[in-house]
DNA sequence: TACTTGACATATA
DNA sequence: ATATATGCCAAGT
């Protein structure tokens, strides 16, 4: 395959998520190094999801706070969920997460 | 080789 | 405030 590192980058990115947060993909594009392509990173993930790669994938979740439901996903929809629950992240009644407190935070000051 | 789809975000009406 | 329309890059068919 072609070396994507664009891919890799967001692999990095994802990864310095800490555990029991999340991330938008707009966020998570941004600190990749690629404002806007928000899509491409949630797409990018889907394909770098493999079965053999640990990629906490499902620490991204859309501007919403909530996680995208695809039938197309390797797992499914409430597999995301119990893992984010099972890291300390509290869903709404909504089934969205409270990006206030559990939104990813990078270094960057206001 | 060309066209369409794709885990969204942001802007405008 | 919500709904609709458009934009970005890459991979798949």
């Amino acid at each position: 395959m072609a070396p994507s590192e664009y891919y890799q980058h967001i692999f990095e990115v994802v990864s310095q998520i800490p555990t029991g947060k999340v991330a938008t993909y707009g966020q998570v594009a941004r600190l990749a190094g690629y404002p806007g392509h928000a899509r491409q990173v949630g797409y990018a993930l889907f394909r770098l999801a493999d079965p053999a790669s640990t990629v906490p994938w499902q620490r991204v979740v859309n501007a919403k706070g909530q996680i995208s439901y695809s039938p197309r996903r390797y797992g499914s929809d409430e597999l995301q969920r119990v893992l984010l629950e099972a890291e300390g992240v509290i869903f709404d009644t909504q089934g969205a997460i409270d990006l206030q407190r559990f939104g990813w935070q990078p270094d960057k000051i206001s």
